[in-house]
DNA sequence: TTAAACTTTCAATAATTATTGAAAGTTTAT
DNA sequence: ATAAACTTTCAATAATTATTGAAAGTTTAA
C-alpha cells in the first residue's frame, strides 16, 4: 500500500467513522484530511483533496471550529486563512467526549429525569414506566460521570484508567 | 406530566438518541416501547402504538433480534408472536458495547493498523500519516479494550468502574 | 474609495436513508 | 389438503440529510 492509497483509505475509514461520534461525513473527512497534514491547509487545499464544493468545505469548516476541534492559522504574507485540527489524539477524544456529553447526553438525562418523576397512579405500566426509566436515569448520569472522569484525570487519562480498571 | 405524555416524551427522546448507539428511530423506538411495557407485545400493538407500517416493523423487530436485545416470547393459546426487550439496563448496555465493537470499531482498528504499518519512505507526509494513525490506533485500541474490561467485570461494572476509577 | 481576493450564506438539487403496503411466504388447526 | 392467521420481503415512494454553486458579504492593499 502508498502513500496514496493509505491516505484515501485512511480518510474515508475515519469519514464513515463520523456516525459513531455524531458528525457528518465531509466533517469527518476533513479532520481527517488535516490531522495527517504536516503542514496546515487552505480551504482550496481541501476542496481540491476531498472533491467537495466551497460552500459544503466552509460550512463543514465552521462547524469543526465550533467544536474546538479545528483552528484558523494566519500565515503570515498569506492573504487567506489556513486550518489544523488537534493534533495530540488524548486531548481530541477529551474534546469529543465533552461535546458529545454536552450536546447529546446531557439533555438526555433531564428528559429521563423528567419522565421518571411522574406521579406513581399505582397502575402496573406507570410503574415500570417509572421503574424502567430511573433505571436508565442512573445508567446514563453514571456512564457520563465515568466518561467525564476518566477524561479530566490528565494527560495520560487512558493509561491510568485502563491500569485502575484491571486491578 | 401524565402517563400518556411521558411514555410519549420517552419514546420519542429515545428514539433520537439511536444516533448515539448506531441504529435508526424506528429500531430505537421498538425499544424505548417494550422497555416500558409491563407484559410483551404483538407486531399489532407495536404497529399501533408507535403508527408505523407492518413492514417497518417487522424489519426493525429482526434487527433489533439481530443485535440480542429483544427476543420473541409464546403466549400459550395464542397464535401471533410477542416481544420483549431486556429489561435489565446494565445486561443492555453490555449488548450494545460488544455489537457496537465487534460492528464498528474492531473494523476500525483493522485499517489503522494496516494504514499505519505502510513503509516510510522519508518524506514528511508519509511520517506525518504513520504517525497519527499510529496513535489513533493505539487509542482506539485502549479505549476499546477498556469498554470491554468494564463491561465484562460482572453485573455490577458500572458501580465498581466509577468506584475504581475514584480513587 | 475601489477592486481584487477571499469567505459565507442559502435556495435549489442530489444523494441517502427510512417507510410503506401489497404480494408472497409460512405456520397451524381442522 | 385447505384455508385462516399470521410474518416477511422488496420495489416503489417519501422523508431526511448533505451538497452544490452562485450571489452576497467581508477584508485588505494600494
Amino acid at each position: 500500500m502508498d502513500y496514496q492509497e493509505a491516505k484515501y483509505k485512511f480518510i474515508s475509514t475515519w469519514g464513515s467513522l463520523g456516525t459513531l461520534w455524531g458528525i457528518n461525513k465531509a466533517m469527518a473527512q476533513i479532520q481527517a484530511l488535516l490531522f495527517i497534514s504536516p503542514k496546515a491547509l487552505s480551504m482550496e487545499d481541501i476542496m481540491e483533496e476531498l472533491k467537495i464544493s466551497r460552500g459544503n468545505t466552509s460550512m463543514n469548516l465552521r462547524q469543526l471550529i465550533d467544536w474546538g476541534i479545528v483552528t484558523k492559522v494566519l500565515v503570515s504574507g498569506e492573504r487567506k486563512e489556513y486550518f489544523t485540527t488537534e493534533k495530540d489524539v488524548q486531548e481530541l477524544a477529551r474534546v469529543i467526549a465533552k461535546e458529545r456529553s454536552r450536546r447529546e447526553i446531557k439533555p438526555v438525562i433531564k428528559v429521563l429525569n423528567e419522565v421518571s418523576s411522574i406521579k406513581d397512579d399505582g397502575t402496573s405500566k406507570t410503574k415500570e414506566l417509572i421503574k424502567q426509566t430511573k433505571a436508565l436515569h442512573e445508567l446514563t448520569e453514571n456512564l457520563d460521570s465515568l466518561m467525564h472522569k476518566m477524561v479530566n484525570q490528565n494527560q495520560n487519562w487512558l493509561t491510568k484508567s485502563v491500569f485502575k480498571l484491571m486491578k
